[in-house]
This record gives structure tokens, C-alpha cells and sequence, in this order.
DNA sequence: TATGAATGAGGCTTCATTCAT
DNA sequence: GATGAATGAAGCCTCATTCAT
């Protein structure tokens, strides 16, 4: 997949350095590699990352809310249409699962990576989380959310969602994740449903 | 709650290195916590961690290894004396939630974390996914767990947990976790139990 | 003050990038200033100073001799005419200062600043120096000047000069120097005259 | 000179840095001297510096206030005894020529170089500038000092005795300034006494 | 001619570890 | 055993200069 990048950059060595910043982030933590680490990958001087970025954590604070602002509001769009509960955790959970099978190093940096190097910065972002708790909300409000506290239930979702992308990467799930959407969905239903 | 230490070592500095090293890996990671911050935190000298290891990364490696082998050791007695799929569940969360509430550090240094740091270290000891796998396999073996991926089953229950766990964290739910142990087991048996 | 520039690029960027060089190099110091900073200020992008100079070294040497050279030689030209010692030392003193007060930074670059940097160039440049020690020699066989060391008076007519252009700089006098070259040239006079 | 050291630190490289630092400032400037520079003349690891300092601006500024401050102190105890305005102006000259014979190096530091890079720090300590303000004045007030403007009198005495001293490091004068300072000291009176 | 991305050397600083006291 | 100064490798970043467009 395609990373974000301003139209004007294009052919500069942005593209290089962003793919692989985010490679290593995502194999090492940002705070493991070094700006040699990525200049060698991205085939660039240690000092272009710096007509880019200012530095080092901006480059992956820039990383991670162009992509993970982008991914939220391409997930809003692909679930918040739907009318019911139900089709609405279906949608979220293939959506997260396409996105997975598509760029599954964007997936890991944006959502399953811990990033306490980022600090502050990650909270500034719409995160699956929010959307999780409209649906839930919504899910309530519609009858088709049983009894019980909407955070746990939240969790239940989102730990379910996660849980399953990191098995596919431990490698205890094997091949695309959206032919398990259906499965998953299902368990988070029954979990949560009326 | 305590950290494990060898009776001989109870009135050196060490254990206030480890808690002090728990903390500080726990807040910014053991790539970020510098040697100096450890010894500050410990309120001793920067060589002094050199008398108890070789190194900070077996410090990272052996509270790792003695800590979760431990917690889960503790976690197979208090789990699979249970003889039904349902009991074993419960047992299974309230474990590990009282671990939280009455560690929530060494929880997450243990659980929570990634640890790319730690590399093949992390692979070599019994985790709860082990247990979960185990539980589920007896549960479908004796048909109280529905038809289905069980490894997607392990997924739901695992992320689960750890993601009430990671909500407490973040302060979206409140109070002691082991209050909600009832409440999420029955959503955990509701997605993957008959 | 217009900078000396060859008549053929009046109209390229190059008096925008002496005045801006000149101003970074008084303000910072020729070292301290990043040919990053001369092009911004000078609006300029930072390939353009290479089309005029072959580097940072010699613009700061170019705008060193072209203008101490023009400096000195205006000033021979207004003081060596008059005849009598105490008549050229007003003059010595008033053309500094009108110089002073027409373009400051100027002049602190040229007089006041240390220069480490130019090494053996500001040897090579005819310098107040040497105009007031011909006027000291013409001083003394004219009778002018009293006994004593003459390189010692030298010391106290440019060391009075610079110092009172240094105090007008950090704000301890205030308004144009040139009101105050006469009380200046007497205090010199009163130093060194008989 | 010894420089002034924390007597706990006698026995560590701290004294070779500070005198290295002090050189290497002082012959190309703090910006011109790298830190390499520093620790290879101290004969000592880069490292080693921010042992004793955070870094290279906080050594130029310790150097700077620790060692200005102690030599204002000195000059003020072996001026200020003195009764009237003609001995004050020769203790003064002469305290300032004999620590510069006595340090060149630190003289030149302390006094005669300007220091763009220290920024406000020079404007906190007491300052050669501020005695001469306070013998002129008293000067003034017991009839010893002549009309006019007790600024520009300051500029001639401060500016006469730092000239002196660069020309003696130029090599325009020789031997100890010492030797000088009746005859500095009386060019001054010439200029501003009565 | 002008731009600004890219380079590569080098600057300042950090850090795990060692070692003299 | 304890301290903390010192080391040296490595990290992040800056900068004068070059070069493709």
C-alpha cells in the first residue's frame, strides 16, 4: 500500500525514507532504531531525513497521525453508513482485517504498536476506540446491545480485533484475515449482542 | 506486591534495583530506560547494578523469565483444578485481574509490554496463551465450546483481558478489575461457549 | 549604507545577500552563522550564494576587504590633508564616527569584531591602525605629541575610539556619535598632546 | 594561574578540561572549538566532559562567571582602599596588567574577547566597566575628574587599557605590561582628570 | 540562472560498561 | 561491596557544499 505523501515529494526520497522508517518502527520500536538504521534502508544519507522531518520523532509522530487519521476516517466511512448493529461490527471488523492484509506493518505501527515514545501525540487522533464506543452506543440506544458496562464491552471488541492480528502475526492464524471476519464478528456479537 | 528475590540478596540494594528497573521499563520501555535512570530511581550508583548482573539486558531478562513463570504457574493451580470449561474461565480472568490490581507494573511489564527487546527470551517460557490454548481444548473435548477456530476462540478470551486491562490502564474503566471478573467471563463465554 | 557591489549585478541577489551575510556575521559571528541563515534572510535559496561566491569563507573575506579597504582609504583622504596634529586626530575621531552612525553594523563588522576566522586576510588590509600611527609619527617629530610611548598612545586613540562605538552599541551613550567627536578628540588630545 | 576548582574534583581530569577549554575558547572562539578539540588537548575522552558539565555552552559559561566574578572582586579589593581618584586609576590599571601577565589566556577569556555566544550570561556578573563607572563617579564627586560626560571618560580608560593589552598580544608592545601602567595610568588622568 | 534535495563529514551528546579508589 | 569518573562506541543532528532538474 501506498504511504501519504504530498504530491510535490514525489519524487524525492520521502517515499523511501517513510516506508523505511515505518518497517523498522514497526520491527524495532521507534525508540530501537536508529536514523543510520533508516537512511541505509531507505538507500539515502542520514541527513536527508532531515529536509523532511526535524527529526527523528517527528517523522514518526508525522507517520502516525497522517495514516492513522486517514485509516479512521476511511473506517468511519465503510461502517457508520450501515444502519444495524450487527452489520455495523461486521463492517469494523473487515475493515480492520482488509487494512490488515493490505499493509500489515501500517496496521501493526498505527494499532497494535504501544508507542509510549509518542507520548501526548496519540491521543490527539480518532482511534477505532471512538468509533467502537459510538457504535456500542448507537448498538444500546437500538435495543440490540444487551445489558452491561459499554467499556468492557468495547474491549471485548477491540481485544478481540487485535488479539486475532497478532496471532496472524505470531503466526497461530494462517492467510488473509478477512476471510475470518464473519467468524469474528460473530463471536464479538454473541459476546455483546441481544 | 513483593518481587522475587533470593533470601540471601534481601538487605542488598538489590531489590530496590528491580522494582526501581520494573517501573522505569514499564514507563518508557527497556530500550529507553537508561542504566543511570535505574540507579537514580534505586537511589544507588551507576555500577551498582553491575554486581547483581551482567548487564541491564539480563536485568530486563531474568525479572521477564522469573516473574512470568511465576505468575503463571500460580495461574495453572488456581485455573485447571476446575474441572468445567465455565469455571475454568472465571478462573482463568479473576487470576488474572487480581494480578492487576495487586501489580498492575509487573502486569504490564509481563503481559502488556512487547519486549521486542527481549527477542527469543520471551518465547521460552509458558504464557497465558498456553493455558487459554489448553482450556480450550478441553472444552471442545468435552463440548462446551462451540464449533469454531480455537485459536480465534484463544484470540477473543486473551484479547479480552488484556484489553480491560489496557482500558483500566488508560483510565476508561475504573476501580479494581477483579469486580469485573464476572462480567467478563460471561462475555467470553458467550462468544466462543455453546 | 549601500554595500560596494560591481555595477554588472546591481540587479541580481547579490546585494541582498551581503547585507544579509554582513548583518549574520556582525549578529553572530561569521562562524555561528550557517549559510542556511544568509539565504533565508536574504531570500535567496541556498544554492544562490555559490553562483557568487565559491564559499561562506570568502564572502566573509570579500566583505571584509573590499569594504576596510574602501573604509580606510576614505578616511586617509579626509584626515592626512589637514596639517596640524590635533586637527587630523578630530578628523581621525569624525570619520569614525559618521561611519559609525551611517552603517553600524558595518562598521562593527569591518573594526569592532574579532574575526578568528579570517585569519592571515586582516593582515593584509590597510588599517586604522596604520593611519594613526602616521599621524603619531608626524605628531611627535612636529612636536605635537609629548613624551612617551608611542604605541602606547596608538592604544589609547583606538581604544578610546572603538570603546566608545562598543558603549553606543550596548546602549550606555545614546544618539549619533558624531555629536561627540569633539569631546572624543579632546580627551585623545589631553592623553597624548603636549 | 590555577584555575578555580571544586576542591573535591582536584583529582580528576576536570582541571585539565577547564584549562583546555579555556585555551581552545579563547585562541578560536567557543564556537570554532569542538568538543573534540577540547578532550583531545585535555587528553581525555569527549565523554568526559558532561561528567563535569552539560555540555559545551555550560563549561564556556561556568568558565566565564566563575572566573570574572573572583577577578572583579580582587580588582575591586585592591582598588577601592585607595582614597583618591589619581592612586584608584593606578591600582586599576595596574591590577588589570598584572593578571594579564599573570593569565594572558584568562585575561584575553574573560575580558578582551566578546563572546556573542554567552549571550545574557555576560550581563549578570560585575564587570571591569562597573568599577571604572564607580571610581569616575566618586572621582567626579571630589573634584578630581573634569567636565564632561562620565561615559565617554569610562570608554577612554576601559578602552585604553584592553587596547593596550591586544597590542601587547599583537606584539606591538613588549615584555610585561606591568612595566606600563604608571604611564597608562597617567595618559588616562591626562584625558579625564582635572 | 535558480532551486532545494541530497550528500558526507563532522559536531554535540548519550550511554552501557569498566575500573581505580 | 560501593562509588562515580572515565571510556569509546554510537546516536541524533547540522552544515557547507554539490548537483539534478
Amino acid at each position: 500500500m501506498e504511504l501519504i505523501i504530498d504530491d510535490r515529494k514525489r519524487d524525492t526520497k520521502l517515499p523511501a525514507i517513510l516506508r523505511a522508517a515505518l518497517e523498522l518502527f514497526t520491527e524495532k520500536g521507534i525508540h530501537a532504531t536508529t536514523t543510520k538504521d533508516i537512511a541505509r534502508r531507505a538507500g539515502v544519507s542520514e541527513g536527508a531525513l532531515y529536509r523532511h522531518f526535524q527529526g527523528k520523532q517527528e517523522l514518526a509522530e508525522d507517520l502516525y497521525i497522517t495514516h492513522l487519521s486517514h485509516f479512521t476516517a476511511q473506517l468511519d466511512k465503510s461502517v457508520l453508513p450501515h444502519p444495524g448493529f450487527r452489520d455495523r461490527l461486521e463492517a469494523l471488523v473487515d475493515g480492520c482485517f482488509r487494512f490488515f492484509d493490505e499493509d500489515r506493518t501500517l496496521f501493526t505501527y498505527l494499532i497494535l504498536s504501544e508507542h509510549n515514545e509518542l507520548g501526548r501525540t496519540t491521543k490527539r487522533v480518532r482511534h477505532i476506540r471512538h468509533l467502537v464506543r459510538d457504535i456500542l452506543v448507537d448498538g444500546r440506544q437500538s435495543g440490540e446491545v444487551r445489558e452491561g458496562d459499554l467499556e468492557v464491552f468495547g474491549a471485548v471488541i477491540i481485544g478481540t480485533i487485535l488479539r486475532v492480528a497478532v496471532f496472524r502475526i505470531y503466526g497461530l492464524l494462517q492467510g488473509d484475515l478477512r476471510g475470518q471476519s464473519k467468524e469474528v464478528a460473530e463471536a464479538c456479537y454473541r459476546a455483546v449482542g441481544k
